[in-house]
RNA sequence: GGUCCGUUCGUCUAGGGGUUAGGACACCAGAUUUUCAUUCUGGUAACACGGGUUCGAUUCCCGUACGGACUACCA
């Protein structure tokens, strides 16, 4: 078996869409599974569509999540330059050489030729108006026009294209790794340009020519490319290199999470979920869209959640790490039907990696944020609380997020808990028990428990009606960790304070 | 419209001619947690439809329906 190399080819129009991110993750899984090599590839041949920025924001997004680059643009390699605006004068070649085999032809027609041939067509009852075996007759190109009138058009510096000349006739067949064989009749294919009047190579032309080149053994891209596919196995043959064509998988799509379609941006803006790996800047419209890192995904989360959208183990193993989606992926289990976008898998996986961190690389997180606050807290004290909260986080921000009331006395209270719990009698309590813990030296855990215990005690009232009124008058909340290693975590001083400022400040209903 | 691709619980999916059609997420209920979350237990819930082939089809074949992709000098 041939060496597996791969390649992940964006074209660096804005940022890289999640489902591209998958792609790459296939690409890379195949390429370190097999030992073989990643190449990153810039497909950038259309002038008109090129973002500035977006070719660093896929280094960068690729990057983030872990997916390394063995061959590419940024690492280089033995088939530079990789990036496709660089190689024209490569394409150029291998045009001519389809010109002069005679599979290839120069077109001189204008944008409103092509249109109104199209409309006559249509109007013909043509279903598909294609520049063909048939309509190619008719046009102004090298095949209708004598040789003379061809070399003075170019020499005059007239604008032109190279069309492929696709046979008439012929099944054109491909074995799909995914899909099985796709077959296609040569009369549903198009004479594709090759080459743009601007000089440029279109996609087919580029991407045949350079994973030709660079000796790639697979191409795995998404399904919108499946119907371009047997086009681009004329165009092996054309070059006589149908005994090198690299094998296709061409990936089921991400689809939107309610309704139908491929997942867009606005199908994630308007649910409130991000769409590109970091956050992004639309340098035209200014427009910021939030990324999954800033979001607080972790990207091993993100890329197990990945995989398993359109590929699956077949046992019921859900959480692998890079390494155990390496060895266990296999292009014969990626499923062929489009996958919904389900974002609360992803939050369930983003859970299940945080939970698995230890407690000082959790409180690295907090302290982060802290930071960002401008608040100050010790390692110890910020490892402590990662401890208690590590059960209810989902994201990184939530321990801070979740838990202010850790470092400032509570702004609000939660009416509900107010209502139902805050009452005469809980007053009384929390205020022996105030009472009480100005007596001791220091509070933890243990020492607050046995404090409220004989506070209750004496009064003869249930512990466990008063605890609710307790927390909320410490942390506002009506839930969190155990209320016991809250109150060691906040101290003594703490205590005192909020249960006097809740005194204060809610206002108890006679009954 | 045409070409190509697809269709198992709400979602991701396993499975495959004879199964109680399995798992996970989500959801619901109970237990534990004197709260919330966690955890545990349980539950609701699927083979798009119609014809074949077959003793038997969710599984194989053909249609239909539905969905998607593509249909540019964009990738």
């Amino acid at each position: 078996m041939r060496e597996v190399r791969v390649r992940f080819a964006p074209s660096p129009t804005g940022a890289l869409h999640i489902g591209g991110v998958r792609t790459a993750l296939y690409n890379y899984l195949l390429a370190r599974q097999q030992k073989g090599t990643m190449i990153l590839r810039i497909e950038d041949t259309d002038q008109t569509r090129y973002v500035p920025g977006a070719e660093q924001y896929i280094l960068d997004s690729l990057k983030w999540v872990g997916i390394t680059i063995d061959e590419g643009v940024g690492v280089g390699g033995p088939h530079a330059p990789y990036r496709q605006s660089e190689r024209q004068s490569i394409y150029k070649q291998y045009a001519q050489q389809l010109i002069d085999s005679g599979q290839g032809y120069y077109a001189f027609d204008t944008a409103e030729e092509l249109e109104q041939m199209r409309e006559k067509l249509k109007a013909g009852g043509v279903d598909t108006p294609q520049y063909n075996s048939i309509t190619r007759t008719q046009m102004r190109n090298s095949l209708t026009l004598p040789a003379e009138e061809v070399k003075r058009l170019i020499d005059s510096g007239a604008p032109y294209v190279i069309r492929l000349k696709v046979p008439r006739k012929e099944e054109v067949r491909l074995n799909d790794l995914i899909r099985g064989w796709v077959s296609v009749h040569s009369s549903q294919i198009d004479d594709k340009v090759l080459m743009k009047s601007d000089g440029m190579p279109t996609y087919h032309l580029a991407n045949v020519v350079d994973d030709y080149l660079m000796k790639i053994s697979h191409v795995i891209r998404g399904e919108e490319w499946l119907p371009s596919a047997p086009l681009h196995v004329l165009l092996y043959r054309a070059f006589g290199w149908e005994n090198d064509m690299p094998q296709f998988a061409h990936l089921p799509l991400l689809l939107k999470p309610d309704g139908n379609g491929k997942l867009s941006k606005r199908d994630a803006d308007q649910l409130g979920f991000p769409i590109f790996p970091l956050t992004w800047k639309d340098p035209h419209t200014q427009e910021v869209a939030k990324g999954y890192r800033e979001a607080g995904y972790l990207p091993e989360a993100l890329l197990n959640f990945l995989a398993f959208l359109g590929w699956n183990p077949g046992t019921t193993q859900e959480l692998f790490s890079v390494e155990e989606l390496t060895q266990a992926f296999s292009i014969e289990r990626i499923g062929k039907a489009g996958a919904k976008f389900d974002i609360h898998k992803a939050q369930w996986f983003n859970q299940q990696y945080l939970r698995a961190k230890s407690d000082e690389e959790l409180a690295e997180f907090l302290l982060q944020s802290l930071q960002k606050e401008n608040i100050s807290c010790s390692k110890e004290k910020a490892v402590k609380i990662a401890a208690v909260m590590k059960e209810r986080v989902t994201f990184p921000q939530d321990f801070w997020e979740q838990g202010k009331y850790f470092f400032h006395a509570p702004a609000e209270y939660d009416q509900g808990v107010v209502a139902k719990k805050w009452n005469e009698e809980a007053v009384k309590v929390l205020l022996a028990f105030k009472d009480e813990v100005s007596t001791l030296s220091t509070v933890d855990a243990a020492t607050a428990k046995a404090s409220l215990e004989k506070v209750t005690a004496a009064l003869n009232i249930g512990t466990g009606k008063i605890l609710q009124a307790l927390r909320v008058s410490l942390t506002g909340a009506g839930g969190g960790p155990d209320l016991m290693m809250i109150m060691e975590i906040i101290g003594k001083q703490e205590i005192v304070q909020r249960i006097e400022g809740a005194v204060k400040t809610l206002k108890v209903k006679v009954a």
